[in-house]
DNA sequence: GTCTTGACTGGAAACGTATCCAATAGGTCC
DNA sequence: GGACCTATTGGATACGTTTCCAGTCAAGAC
C-alpha cells in the first residue's frame, strides 16, 4: 500500500480510502491510485483490513459430510446468501466425531469468523460456551443442543416422520419397520418420537424390534436394514429416517431379491435427486434444505442486532409409487399429499 | 494476549511462545500462563498469526455445484487432506458464470489464501495470471486452461468415453447417441473426443445429428435428451457425459415410456451413489473424486517448493446391466471391464 | 475582506500476533 | 575461578490495514 501512495503520490490514508469505499476522494485521484494499484498489481489485503475492522466476512459451516446431497444442497443455499451479504464460508465436515467438531470449533474461533452454522454432534457444550462468549453467533441447524440457549434452524421432523407413518398405517400397514439415527441427536430422537406419535394416535403398539437405530452414515446402515429384514416376521413397510438410510435399505431390499413395493414399501427422508430415478419412485418427505441453508445464513449474521429466534421449515410428503396398500389389492389411490409429476425440476 | 502476560506475570513474548509451540518455556511457566489463558476465555487470533506470518493456512476451492455429488466427494478428499496438513478450506461455487468466478479469484486473492483450487470455467485468464504473480498456488482440477502454465489434475476424460463408447459399439451398437458438454471445457472437448476416436478406431462414422451439446447443468439438460431421443432414426444406445445429464438421459427416456436396457442402453460417467440403486443399474465409468480431491490439496501446497506436474487419474469402467447386446438375443456376457458386485460401499 | 462550509488529503496510532535481539541464570568443563 | 553453553525470558519492531485528527484549499455567504 505505500509503494501505491508512493508511486500515486499520495498518502496511504488515500489509497485506503480509494480501496475500502469510504470517505471521499477527488476522482482524478482515485484513477491515480487505480492506475498505480493496477501497475503493481498490488491488491488489499483482508487481513490487515479483518484485523483493524475486528470482522472478518468469514462464516464457517460445519456438516457432517458434504458429499452427502442433503448437507450439499444445505451448502449451496448458504453460499448463495454469503455471496449476496459478502461474505465468505470456511468449510468444515465433522464426519459426526466429536473430537473433530470440537478442532473445527476451536479452528472457527481463532480465524474469528462472523459466524458458525454448525450440525452439532450434541457434544462440546464446553467449546460452544466459550465460542459463545466469545461474541461469535451461532446458529445450529438440523439439530438442537440444550442447555446453550443457541438458536437453530430446524425442520419439521417429528411432523414429517409421523406423516410418513400416518401415510403407511392409512395404506393398511401394521408392521413397519423404521430404521433411524441415534437418539442423541433431536434429528434421531424426534423423528422416532414422529413415527411413535402416529402409533399411539392410531392406538397402536410399536412392535420395538421392528425399531432399529444406526449411525446416520453408510457403514453401519446396510447391516442394520438387513437385520430389519431378517426379522422373525418382516415387516410389510419400512421408513428411513435419512437419505443414507434409505439408499442402504433400498439395497438391502434389492438384495434379498424383494420388489418394490410389492412384497415392501419403502419410503424415506429426503428428496434426494434419486429418489425420483429409482423404480418404482420413492415416496418422500423433503426437507427445502437449501432454502434453509440460505435463511441459515441470513440468521446467523443476524443474531448479533437482536434474539433471533429459533426457526422451523415445514417439511413436505411428495407421494410417488414405493408404497401400496396392504388389505386392498386394487393399487391404492394415492391422492394424500402433493402427487409428483415426475417433471424434472 | 497482552492480559493473559499479565495476569501470568511474564511478557508478551512468552505467551506468544506457549500458543505457537516454538521456541521454548518452562513447563512451569507454560502452565502459569495456559491457566491464565484459561481464566480469560482468551484464544489466539489466526489474523494477527497470519498478518505477521504473511501466510493464512487457507485454501480457496472453487467448485460450479457443492450439492453435486462429484463436486461433494472431491470436496470432502480436500477437506481431509488439509484437515491432516492444518489447512482450512475456503468454499466457494461458481455455477459456471465466469463473472461468479472472477469475483471468488478476487476474493480469495485478498483473503491471501496459501492456495487455490479450481474447476475454471476457462476464462479469467488475466485474473488467474495476476493472482499466480501475487505468489499464490494455483491448482486446476478436471479441466486445463491452456496458456497459464498452471499444473492440473485430471481424470482420464478421453479414455473414459472411448471405454464407454467400445463397450457399446462392442455391444453391436452403431447409433450411439452423445449426450455431452460444452467444447470450451477440456471436460466437453475430451470426453467427445474419446467418442469420435473410438468411431474412428472402428472406421465407423459419426452422426453428428446424434451428438448434442448442453451445459452441464440440470434445466437444459432434460430437454436436450428428449431431443436425442426424438431423432428420426432414434438412438440404440446413449451416452451421458456427466451425472446430471445421465440423470435427465434416464428421466427422459422413463418419460417416453422406454424400457432400459431392452428399449435403449444407456451408460454414463461417474459412479455416484444412485447408478447402483435405480433399475437397472447403470453401466458407468468412475473418476476417483475422492482421491483427485486429496492429491489436488496436498499438490496444491506443494507446488511453492519445486516443479509440481500434472496429474491425471486413471478411470475405470464399471459394468453393470443398463446396456445389452444388439444383434445377439442372448444378453450379453458382461465381463469387460470391472464387475460390479452389488455389496455397498 | 472575513467567516463558514465542505471536499479532500496526509499521517500517526492501533489492531494481535511472531520474531529477533539482548539479557539473565544456571550448569558444565578445564 | 573463568570460559562457555543452554534454557529461558522480556520487549521492541513490523506485518497491512482503518480511522481519527488535523490540516489545506476553494467556493460561497455576509
Amino acid at each position: 500500500m505505500r509503494d501505491v501512495a508512493e508511486l500515486a503520490g499520495v498518502g496511504i490514508g488515500t489509497v485506503s480510502r480509494v480501496f475500502s469505499k469510504v470517505g471521499s476522494v477527488a476522482p482524478e485521484t482515485r484513477t491515480r491510485v487505480e492506475a498505480a494499484a493496477k501497475k503493481l498489481n498490488y491488491r488489499p489485503s483482508a487481513l490487515g483490513r479483518d484485523l483493524k475492522r475486528r470482522t472478518t466476512n468469514n462464516i464457517g459451516l460445519i456438516v457432517t459430510d458434504i458429499s452427502n446431497n442433503f448437507y450439499g444442497e444445505f451448502a449451496q443455499g448458504v453460499l448463495s446468501s454469503a455471496k449476496e451479504l459478502g461474505r465468505h464460508v470456511i468449510l468444515c465436515a465433522s464426519g459426526e466425531d466429536v473430537e473433530t467438531e470440537r478442532e473445527y470449533i476451536d479452528l472457527l474461533v481463532e480465524q474469528r469468523v462472523d459466524g458458525i452454522i454448525a450440525f452439532p454432534t450434541g457434544e462440546n457444550l464446553d467449546a460452544w460456551r466459550s465460542a459463545r462468549d466469545l461474541g461469535i453467533n451461532i446458529l445450529f441447524a438440523d439439530r438442537e443442543v440444550p442447555g446453550l440457549g443457541i438458536p437453530s434452524i430446524l425442520a419439521d421432523n417429528m411432523g414429517g416422520a409421523r406423516q410418513l407413518t400416518e401415510y403407511l398405517l392409512a395404506l393398511g400397514h401394521r408392521r413397519i419397520g423404521y430404521l433411524g439415527g441415534p437418539l442423541h441427536l433431536t434429528t434421531g430422537r424426534l423423528r422416532e418420537e414422529g413415527y411413535r406419535r402416529a402409533f399411539a394416535d392410531g392406538g397402536l403398539a410399536v412392535d420395538e424390534s421392528l425399531v432399529i437405530r444406526t449411525r446416520f452414515t453408510r457403514d453401519t446402515a446396510y447391516a442394520s436394514a438387513m437385520r430389519l429384514l431378517d426379522a422373525a416376521v418382516p415387516p410389510t413397510a419400512l421408513i428411513a429416517a435419512n437419505n443414507i438410510l434409505g439408499e442402504a435399505a433400498l439395497t438391502a431390499v434389492r438384495d434379498k431379491g424383494l420388489i418394490v413395493p410389492r412384497d415392501i414399501s419403502v419410503v424415506m427422508f429426503d428428496d434426494v435427486p434419486w429418489a425420483k430415478l429409482v423404480q418404482p419412485p420413492v415416496t418422500v418427505v423433503v426437507q427445502p434444505s437449501w432454502q434453509m441453508g440460505q435463511s441459515a445464513a441470513r440468521m446467523v449474521l443476524a443474531i448479533g442486532s437482536g434474539t433471533t429466534q429459533s426457526q422451523t421449515s415445514p417439511i413436505e410428503m411428495v407421494i410417488r409409487r414405493s408404497a401400496r396398500a396392504l388389505h386392498i389389492d386394487p393399487p391404492a389411490r394415492q391422492d394424500i399429499g402433493t402427487e409428483d409429476n415426475g417433471t424434472p425440476t
